[in-house]
DNA sequence: CCCTCGATCAC
DNA sequence: CCTCATATCGAGGG
């Protein structure tokens, strides 16, 4: 049984690559690519921006009136994100990845995980060369670069590819697992976030190397059973995960803006309804129905609620969501009387094909 | 075991 | 000042 290799393709700050392509005079100056929320002319956050932008110290997240104040007088882009063209660059780069390795695992418009194990036959150097050939192959073809982590598993072939961005291979040999991942920050590992960092950070715990010295119950304690495990496993460098096709997803969201706050049920419900509509033509094309109906309110506050609904019986059928989403709006309201909304949202989970049409993939996309 | 809801992550 | 979308976990209730 060789040993296995997985591959992790990171596409560079994509979508602000994709604007750079669209427009090459963009190259070499800033540029941000940018969610406007359509209430002031400057309001939303940065989506993704190039390396010349984080210079500045712009960055994925931060409002763009920060970062328009961080640029300064500099000579910089900000464009709003185009999406579907994305999404078209993304889907013709995966058909080719897809080509390379015997497993392909798309993780999000610019990700994917490729299992080369018997390509290889466990032989990670030459995982290595297909790894450069694919970003050749992808750079020749659409102009982007990514960044490539090549280990035995997915665990460390992700945070391989985020180590030497942009335009990065990273080959992680199962012989120098503790080495790579000693002095690494435990946010370096997937699934850390800000909250448990923090927690970590409060056990002194700041190197893997230090998340290593942890046993196990104490983990458990803190994180509860399952992240504990990962946390501790991950440490280690030990993941399983196989590198598996994914189906199509279990759930379908739409989240938008408000013009202002408010409590008023009439001010909200237009939009409200273009996210359900809007949804639920979604989840028609897909030929799919959903299971569940979900509301989400961000309040004034912006803490964030929801409300859901299991329906009698799955459906796709624009009205009833609608009226499922318009419904929960209300239960909502009355239930919080001083809340002033900011955004609101519509989330079908439960999803499922149509019955009759089991494979409807060579409809889509 | 299912439902609802909040929290977290990461895009 | 603070977007949008997906997945997963755990608690609490039934």
């Amino acid at each position: 049984m060789p040993r296995r290799v997985v591959l992790h393709v990171d596409l560079d700050y994509f979508y602000a690559q994709c604007e750079e392509n669209l427009n090459p005079n963009l190259r070499g100056k800033p540029v941000v690519v940018c969610v406007y929320s359509g209430r002031t002319d400057d309001s939303g956050v940065v989506s993704t921006c190039n390396y010349e932008a984080r210079k500045y110290g712009v960055k994925a997240g931060i409002p763009i009136a920060r970062a328009k104040k961080l640029l300064g007088t500099a000579d910089a882009s900000f464009r709003p994100t185009n999406r579907p063209h994305y999404a078209e660059v993304s889907d013709r780069i995966m058909e080719t990845l897809e080509t390379f390795g015997d497993t392909f695992e798309k993780v999000g418009i610019d990700e994917a995980y490729l299992d080369f194990t018997s390509e290889t036959n466990g032989d990670i150097y030459r995982a290595e060369s297909i790894a450069r050939e694919i970003k050749q192959k992808v750079l020749e073809q659409e102009k982007i670069s990514c960044s490539v982590g090549v280990a035995p598993n997915k665990l460390l072939a992700k945070i391989g590819s985020d180590l030497n961005k942009p335009n990065g291979l990273t080959v992680v040999r199962p012989e120098n697992v503790r080495l790579f991942l000693g002095e690494l920050s435990v946010d370096k590992i997937p699934g850390v976030g800000k909250r448990t960092e923090e927690k970590l950070d409060q056990l002194k715990v700041k190197t893997i190397d230090q998340l290593a010295t942890h046993d196990v119950s104490v983990l458990h304690e803190i994180f509860g059973n399952t992240l504990g495990t990962y946390l501790y496993r991950a440490a280690r460098g030990e993941d399983e995960e196989p590198v598996e096709r994914r189906e199509q997803p279990t759930q379908l969201s739409r989240i938008a803006t408000l013009k202002r706050n408010t409590h008023n049920i009439s001010e909200i419900l237009p939009l409200l309804e273009d996210l359900a509509n809007s949804a639920a033509e979604k989840l028609t094309e897909k030929t799919m129905t959903c299971k569940t109906v979900s509301i989400l309110a961000i309040l004034g506050d912006l803490s964030i609620h929801s409300k859901s609904r299991t329906l009698d019986s799955p459906t796709s059928d624009m009205s009833t969501i609608a009226q499922a989403s318009k419904d929960l709006l209300e239960q909502f309201l009355q239930s919080e009387s001083t809340a002033t909304v900011r955004r609101v949202g519509v989330k079908l989970s439960g999803l499922s094909g149509r019955s009759g049409q089991t494979d409807i993939s060579k409809f889509l996309r």
